[in-house]
DNA sequence: CGACTTTGACCCGCGC
DNA sequence: GCGCGGGTCAAAGTCG
């Protein structure tokens, strides 16, 4: 899983947990979420908001767009990042991981009530996104899909972020 | 006043 | 070609 090089810089813990999932997440089109994996675990995000499920699916892009208009006018290649989608079940959409998130655009989402949220990190040179997206069916669970990797680290404090990885559980017997 | 959010418009790929 | 859906832009608004 060497895909998770420097994903969550700072925090190979969570790179590892990353890892346990081998997720058959097909992205982009459809019904991508139906793919993904439960994994149980436990973990308190923002401090008081309880977390009783997680799953984590990574995926290696293969979708044909660039990153900005800019780019696209040369670049001809069909590689994209890859994309690694992190479910959580949350009240917030908002897990804060330690980076610093700008919205840049949000939209409705079909076979979605809810809609999804576009976030971009906004230390410079990293061009990192995220997507959030709440789940119609149970709108506990919080998919944050991300893409890119962060090329800095983390600028705040990270005590609150490790604490956090810190109560993570990862049931393994799954896989 | 700077950083961030909101929101409608725009762009692009894809299926029909 | 057209319409739809997903992703991004950018101006205006909001907040600390």
């Amino acid at each position: 899983m060497e895909n998770f090089h420097g994903f969550f810089t700072g925090s190979s813990t969570l790179a590892a947990a990353a890892a346990l999932g081998h997720g058959g997440f097909h992205g982009g089109k459809g019904n991508g979420l139906s793919g993904l994996m439960d994994v149980p675990a436990s973990l308190n995000v923002h401090g008081g908001v309880l977390s009783q499920n997680e799953s984590f699916v990574d995926e290696i892009g293969n979708l044909a767009r660039t990153e900005t208009k800019s780019e696209k006018k040369k670049g001809d290649k069909k590689i994209r990042k890859p994309r690694h989608a992190f479910q959580t079940r949350s009240q917030v959409d908002i897990l804060d991981d330690g980076y610093r998130w700008r919205k840049y655009g949000q939209k409705a989402v079909k076979n979605n009530k809810f809609p999804r949220s576009y976030y971009r990190c906004t230390h410079q040179g990293c061009n990192v996104k995220k997507q959030v997206q709440r789940l119609t069916e149970d709108e506990g669970m919080v998919v944050t899909t991300y893409e890119g990797t962060h090329s800095h680290t983390i600028q705040k404090s990270n005590d609150n972020f490790e604490h956090i990885l810190s109560q993570m559980q990862i049931y393994t017997s799954s896989f």
